[in-house]
DNA sequence: CGTCGATGCGTAATAGAATAACGTCCTACG
DNA sequence: CGTAGGACGTTATTCTATTACGCATCGACG
């Protein structure tokens, strides 16, 4: 039963409607896909959804386990590594470097970096866009002459929903 | 020829007598392991060198081929990943997992979280250890109720002296 | 001093993640 | 149509990491 708590916890550890949440994100993919001059094609499309349909994170292999099931040929691992080369390259999903693992992005609508929180309980992963996190980098850095390019933030913990069960 | 900037780099990107630095690093690591009660053994020993050896993340299999070829047996995989386990857990080098690398803590004798600068250009890997960074995360995480147990920053750009050469 | 349990290491096999290198087909465009 | 490039299938291989088992060594304790 969902407990409220007093700060509000992102929608991605929550109860809600998932196939909701999925579709949106295939709906927000097609835009940006149309508008970019981008082939979504089906197998994209696919394992789009395939990394939507779990806010957990989800292998590579696990996908490809998926598809091949589907198709009754089996799928390849290059098959699924270039529809995920694909997304990422279009920031339509991330990469969790730490979990060999990848995610739906939440904002695909527009370049930022990678932030995220992973419960080590539900294995939930949910996408912060803190500017005062990307800041704080960018501060460090440039302490000791560091151009930064590319921000990568994991952190591992226990999510709002998980920290009551231990 | 070096060339002074107005902005210091850290140590880790300026020419330096590498040797001391390796040594510094073992006697820090002897220190430590007799204070807490830990068995350094040769083997253990030798991985942080050859960790320390470079300022580079290095992979376990590198490692692994100068075990190799210096015994004349060649080692195995778990050899080298436990005593990296072991150098892990006791805070004597951290984990790069967005290059599935190794590098030597610079600061083995409190706890603190991981953050580094790794340099696109020289592969360089300098640490951070700023408050202000772990802070900006801790705050952001608890804003959606996260509880953080372990940090991971990972930071790809160019290092001071990288900057010129492009 | 002996022995016993825990820890460290060797070894072989295997699992898991990602890429290389090739070929074919499809499609958008001239 | 004809064709050039992109998308995908297929096979093989590389790189990273772990499991499982057995022996040896270290050190605490009787």
């Amino acid at each position: 039963m969902y407990k409220p708590v007093s700060v509000v916890p992102p929608l991605a550890s929550r109860p809600h409607d998932h196939s909701h949440c999925v579709s949106h994100a295939l709906t927000e993919a097609e835009a940006i896909c149309a508008r970019e001059g981008l082939r979504l094609t089906a197998l994209r499309k696919r394992v789009l959804e395939l990394v939507w349909a779990s806010h957990k994170p989800l292998g590579a292999y696990d996908i490809l386990a998926v598809l091949s099931e589907e198709d009754g040929r089996r799928a390849a691992p290059p098959t699924v590594y270039r529809a995920l080369d694909f997304l990422l390259e279009n920031g339509l999903v991330h990469r969790i470097a730490s979990l060999n693992a990848f995610v739906g992005c939440s904002h695909p609508a527009h370049a930022h970096q990678s932030q995220f929180l992973i419960c080590r309980s539900c294995s939930a992963a949910v996408e912060l866009e803190q500017t005062a996190i990307s800041d704080a980098i960018v501060r460090g850095a440039k302490g000791v002459g560091f151009a930064v390019e590319n921000q990568t933030v994991e952190v591992v913990g226990l999510c709002a929903g998980c920290q009551g069960n231990k």
